[in-house]
RNA sequence: GGGGGCUUAGCUCAGCGGUAAGAGCGCUCGGUUCACAUCCGAGAGGUUUCGUGGGUUCAAAUCCCUCAGCCCCCA
């Protein structure tokens, strides 16, 4: 076994092996109780972030512990299509060419984008390789693969033949960036310092003006109407009235509507129905004109005159510059206001009204609000469900169609001839009413659309497939929050309305990795922390560690450097732990049975089985951070800092050298079970070594059945006896470095103890540990006259450390009586508690037994110090 | 405007009803002990204390309410 732990020796070897063997692989129909899981298909034109390696760690851990346990697990992996990042990316390329994707056609456009797929597509899945990600690569699936496609297609029918799916001309946000329309998630609001402006328009025969103030002054061009609030007393006598749009010339109504507010500007609003979801509702139901003067460019449209043509910004300059000339402004305010930007490209967002397909969401949110409050499908942390519930109550209808030519083209086509649309799961000849020619529509759908059907299109839906059949529906789903509202909540409504049931029992949300400041990491601060690099340097077992120890789910949680070289510091420890183990355990074969009969082989076992438990629990409640602090506090400062230097002595001695090996075997081999999902390489580099283990594919770690709770006895005497000896020896070194004598120095020390054969045994153990020789052990009163020493107190003993020359008397007597402080404080605590009736009678009986312990305990030293404190003073 | 989170040691964070507040990093002192200097030993550091003020309880950093600061989401 080499000297130095070297990740990059073994990391790429062990995924190779559990490839080859086929250890990924799900088997339908196994007699074991499965478990699914489906990953969160990352994009394919992204490549490997932080993000995703927190998400797929956690993951591995899932589904690595479910193996162990026993269970039959699919961890099914795949990429998404990503319609608009890809889409876009192509564009590119084609005008890096010189040329465009009007000028290819259709056609050519998605051949090249396939090819480009082919090419790259599979760069983000053989990089999750690297993490250690052990998914089912057999099953791996593509948003836009044969099998997910023709699931969208049924989908959509199915969704259009009970209405709900519908095409209709309304109020979309359009992203003149990415040049299509985007669903409401998709834009992000955002507060900026902008401007209100107040204007004066004209009152139809009158020298009169009304005033109005806008935050978009160029959409003014489209007015048809000024509001105002019927309550207002200061504008009731113009309802009805008509006011002249500045420019334009436009005659505009004004009339009166609850929802403006007269507490903003000056209480009129312009109207401009075409440019405003608000003004949008009031066109409707006031029966105002649409006037469109913006384009899916950005640009103004003919409506707008001399403006035609121009960028919806320049307009605004040049248009406010004609108004202040007219003396149409009034006057510019300063103001905040809020922002669309579309979540891709961070242009500003236009409203504008077009035609589109949606999806009914009422319908479809009730049942999905159900499973959830029912408890069906339960969200962990719990805190979720209510963000869940809350964005589920207020859906709105949700636009699914996109300008955009890479994605799965809506499956409806149009007569010409006589106007008739017809949605079909096979491309129709001709129109069925009147045989004319058909047209299919133009758009895709939303990358969205595929990705809600994920965990039951993978598994073959809409065919009756054995996996659908065995691993539907799935057990966890492990995601970020910020997609909560982007993918889980549509799968949820998905899986319900097709698959009549919920696609997971389990939603494990997770939060945002950030930088050392607690920054959001972004390309243009430059910011981002490259797994593949942190991999390089550290290991992914360190990345592993570092992203899921000390942290709580479902919180952020900052990355650097120092954390990273923290968890691998942990993979080298054990990586030294169990060459110590493995070099002292040569020639030795593994018993059927591990009974130590000495105490300190029965108090780490004893650890062991505690450990085992806490980790049980803490995977049972998804808190696999928890579980891991357990295991490496298990593994570092019990088993490295006390067991295996108490075994350095043990295996010395002919009578305890045997099973001393056998425990140190034991505790090695769970200690690399218990991490192996956490790190997963470098405990099977280590397992490879260990004596025992099974040839083969069979022998492997990743199938070596968990360590489950009562795999050990607990053994509370032997705990004691260990908390004495650990109590004693840090007291002992404590004195020591109070004097500066240098750790591995030789000096003496006595053990005065109230029970003396209880310490007999522990001596070797202290003279090794706290570098004592000799070690004289008498009872408590042999000793009680020892000048030239200091005391200290520990359970059931006092412990001495005689010094050569005279003791400091001032300084000592110092340190005893700050000892004694904190004694006599805990002791006036435990009484009070213990003389209180309602404590004794109502707290639960294991409680007041250990205050009364507390109590005593604390007593007896008290009594030891005071005495070697008068003892002091009469010396002086 | 609605919802959620955070506030615990210099820094990053655990702990979330059971009784002297924990970890890692950093800091100080001492160490080339035959697994490990990617390490070992000791220690300082939280004003009797877990942002503030109340309440519930035998018992609160932990539960409830108030307020404050910071952050996020939705409208």
């Amino acid at each position: 076994m080499p000297k130095a732990y070297e990740p990059k020796a073994f990391e790429e070897k062990w995924y190779r092996y559990w490839m080859e063997n086929d250890l990924f692989r799900a088997e339908v129909g196994s007699k074991k109780p499965r478990f699914s899981l489906v990953m969160p298909p990352p994009n394919i034109t992204g490549s490997l972030h932080i993000g995703h390696a927190l998400d797929l760690s956690l993951q591995d851990i899932i589904i690595r512990h479910m193996r162990m346990s026993g269970r039959e697990t699919l961890w099914l992996p795949g990429t998404d299509h990503a319609s608009i990042a890809t889409h876009a990316k192509i564009e590119e390329m084609l005008e890096s060419e010189g040329t465009s994707r009007h000028e290819l056609g259709r056609e050519e456009f998605l051949r090249r984008a396939w090819e480009w797929k082919d090419k790259y597509g599979h760069i983000i899945t053989d990089q999750i390789k690297s993490l250690g990600a052990s998914c089912d690569w057999s099953r791996e699936r593509f948003t836009m693969d044969e099998g997910c496609s023709k699931a969208v297609t049924e989908v959509f029918v199915r969704l259009y033949e009970k209405a709900l799916i519908y095409k209709g001309n309304y109020m979309v946000n359009f992203c003149p960036g990415c040049h299509t329309v985007i669903s409401d998630i998709e834009v992000q609001h955002e507060e900026v310092d902008s401007f209100l402006w107040y204007i004066r328009y004209p009152l139809e025969g009158s020298d009169e003006y009304i005033q109005v103030a806008t935050t978009r002054p160029e959409t003014m061009l489209g007015d048809t109407g000024i509001a105002v609030n019927p309550s207002d007393k200061r504008y009731a006598h113009l309802i009805g009235k008509y006011a002249i749009l500045p420019i334009i010339g436009r005659r505009l109504p004004i009339f009166a509507d609850e929802h403006v507010d007269p507490g903003f500007g000056t209480g009129a609003v312009k109207v401009t129905p075409s440019h405003d979801p608000d003004d949008f509702e009031m066109g409707m139901t006031h029966g105002l004109e649409f006037v469109s003067v913006i384009d899916t460019h950005g640009r103004m449209t003919a409506a707008t005159g001399k403006y035609e043509g121009m960028d919806r910004y320049e307009c605004r300059k040049v248009l406010l510059k004609d108004l202040e000339e007219d003396g149409y402004l009034v006057k510019t305010e300063p103001y905040k206001l809020s922002v669309g930007r579309c979540h891709r490209c961070d242009t500003n967002v236009e409203p504008l009204i077009s035609e589109q397909w949606f999806v009914r969401m009422k319908p479809l949110a009730e049942p999905a609000l159900k499973v959830v409050r029912e408890g069906k499908v339960k969200f962990v942390p719990e805190r979720f469900t209510k963000i869940y519930e809350n964005w589920m109550e207020n859906v709105r209808d949700w636009c699914i169609s996109r300008q955009l030519w890479w994605g799965h083209r809506i499956p409806a086509w149009y007569c010409d001839g006589c106007g008739k649309t017809i949605v079909a799961r096979e491309e129709p000849k001709s129109c069925p009413d009147c045989g004319g020619p058909l047209r299919q529509d133009e758009d895709v759908l939303d990358t969205w659309f595929s990705s809600a059907l994920w965990p039951f299109s993978t598994l073959g839906w809409p065919e009756k497939t054995a996996d659908l059949d065995y691993f539907f529906p799935t057990d966890v789903l492990v995601t970020g929050y910020d997609i909560i509202f982007f993918w889980v909540a549509r799968m949820i409504f998905s899986s319900l309305e097709h698959m009549g049931r919920e696609p997971f029992r389990t939603v494990v949300i997770h939060g945002m990795v950030r930088d050392a400041l607690g920054r959001k990491m972004s390309k243009s601060l430059g910011n981002g922390i490259d797994p593949l690099e942190v991999i390089d340097k550290y290991g992914a077992d360190a990345l592993r560690i570092s992203l899921t120890a000390g942290t709580a789910m479902g919180n952020d949680m900052r990355l650097f450097d120092e954390k990273v070289a923290g968890a691998r510091n942990f993979v080298n420890k054990l990586w030294n732990a169990a060459r110590y183990c493995l070099s002292n355990l040569e020639g030795f074969t593994p018993p059927e049975k591990v009974a130590p009969k000495n105490f300190a082989g029965r108090w780490i076992l004893s650890r062991l089985e505690r450990t085992i438990r806490g980790v049980a629990s803490a995977m049972e409640r998804f808190e696999p951070g928890e579980a891991i602090g357990l295991i490496t506090d298990f593994i570092w400062n019990e088993f490295c800092d006390w067991y295996i230097e108490i075994s350095k002595e043990d295996l010395a001695r002919e009578d305890l050298r045997e099973e001393t090996q056998a425990v140190l075997w034991t505790v090695l081999r769970d200690s690399v079970a218990l991490l192996h999902p956490f790190t997963p390489f470098v405990t099977e580099e280590l397992w490879s070594y260990l004596p025992g283990r099974k040839p083969g594919r069979e022998g492997s770690l990743i199938v070596y059945p968990y360590p489950q709770p009562e795999r050990y006895p607990l053994d509370e005497e032997a705990e004691e006896e260990a908390e004495a000896l650990i109590e004693a020896t840090k007291a002992l070194r404590n004195m020591r470095a109070e004097v500066n004598i240098g750790t591995g120095k030789k000096a003496p020390a006595i053990i005065a103890a109230a029970k003396p054969s209880r310490w007999e045994k522990m001596l070797p153990y202290i003279q090794r540990l706290a570098w004592a020789e000799p070690v004289t052990l008498g009872d408590a009163k042999e000793f009680s006259d020892v000048q030239k020493a200091l005391v200290s107190v520990a359970k059931g003993a006092t412990v001495y450390l005689p010094l050569e020359g005279v003791i400091d008397i001032e300084k000592e007597t110092a340190r005893l009586e700050k000892a004694m402080e904190d004694l006599a404080r805990d002791i006036e605590r435990t009484r009070s508690r213990l003389s209180q009736e309602d404590f004794l009678s109502r707290a639960p009986q294991e409680i007041v037994e250990a205050q009364r312990k507390r109590f005593e305990e604390n007593s007896a030293k008290l009594e030891t110090l005071k005495t070697r404190v008068e003892m002091l003073r009469r010396m002086k």
